[in-house]
DNA sequence: TTCGGTACGTACTTTTTTGTAAGAAATGCC
DNA sequence: GGCATTTCTTACAAAAAAGTACGTACCGAA
C-alpha cells in the first residue's frame, strides 16, 4: 500500500476526505452510483486511469467498507465492485460537493456554460427524493 | 506555488474537492467558521502546520474565492482572513463531510466512545436551522 | 542603534502520491 | 502445447505535496 492512511483522526471531516479524498476515488465511486460494475468496466469507463490505480483505489474503498468486492470462481474471473450501505450514504456528500462546486465553477469560469468542462457529474432530480441522485446520461 | 491547480474539472464535485482537498484546508476553514481571523491567530490554533503552509493554503483559499484577505496598513502589520459568501456555502459540505466522517469513525473505530480521536469538529444543533454549524468548544 | 512583533518569501530536502512497464495465475479452446 | 482472457502484482521512476531552515520588510520603542 502506497498510500498513508491514518487510523485516527481528530475531525470526523476530515476522516471522510481522507475516504473519498484523491485523484480517483470520487470518478471511482461516480461510476458506480449505476450499479455494480466489473474490474474492467470501471477501467474502459474511468478515462485515463492505469490498473494500478485502479486497483489500489478499489483496496483503499474496500478497506474503508465503502464499497464491497465479489468474486465470482469463472475462469476468466469475474470481479464485481458494488458500493456497500456506508457507501451509499455517501450520496449526501456527494450532492453537496456537487452542488457547490457547480456554484464555484460557474462563478470561476462563468464563460463556459455549455462547454464539456463545466457538465457534472450527477444532476439532481427535479422531484428529488432525499439523498437520491442519478447519473448523467 | 507548489501545488499544481487545474482550472478546468469534468465534474464539479472534482472540482469542489480541489478547493478543500490536501491536508490543512478543512482545518483553516474550520476555524475561520467562528469569525475572521488573523494570520498568527491561525497559526496557533492550526497545531503543526509551519508558516509556509499556512501562508500557501491561504493563497489558494484565497484565489478559489473561498476566504478574503484584509489588510490594516499599521505597524506590526494586520492581516485577517474571512470567509467570502461563496466559503460561508460550504457550510453544506462540512455538514454533509461531517455527518458521514462521524458514522464512518463509529463504524471502523467503535471502541473509542471518548477518546480524542473520535470528536468532531462540527457539532450539530438539536434544533437545527439549515446550514448551520456551530464550533466544538 | 539594536530589538521586537507580524506576516510573509525562498531555496532546498524529504515524504507521499501517481505513473510505467512488465509479468503472473487460472483454464477452456484450437 | 500455445494462446486468449481477466484481474491483478511488483519493481522502478517521475511528479507533486509537504517540511526545514533561514531571510525580509516595516517602524516604533528602548
Amino acid at each position: 500500500m502506497t498510500k498513508k492512511r491514518q487510523a485516527y483522526y481528530t475531525c470526523s471531516m476530515e476522516a471522510a476526505l481522507n475516504v473519498i479524498g484523491g485523484k480517483w476515488k470520487l470518478t471511482i465511486l461516480n461510476r458506480l452510483l449505476t450499479g455494480p460494475k466489473r474490474y474492467g468496466e470501471l477501467h474502459r469507463s474511468v478515462t485515463g486511469i492505469t490498473e494500478k490505480m485502479l486497483t489500489q483505489q478499489l483496496r483503499e474503498l474496500e478497506e474503508d467498507q465503502v464499497i464491497a468486492r465479489t468474486i465470482y470462481p469463472v475462469v476468466p474471473p469475474r470481479v464485481e465492485y458494488a458500493f456497500t450501505e456506508s457507501g451509499e450514504k455517501l450520496s449526501d456528500v456527494f450532492k453537496a460537493l456537487e452542488i457547490w462546486g457547480s456554484n464555484f465553477q460557474h462563478r470561476i469560469n462563468p464563460i463556459s456554460g455549455n462547454a464539456d468542462h463545466d457538465k457534472s457529474c450527477y444532476v439532481l432530480k427535479e422531484e428529488e427524493q432525499p439523498g437520491q441522485l442519478i447519473h448523467n446520461p
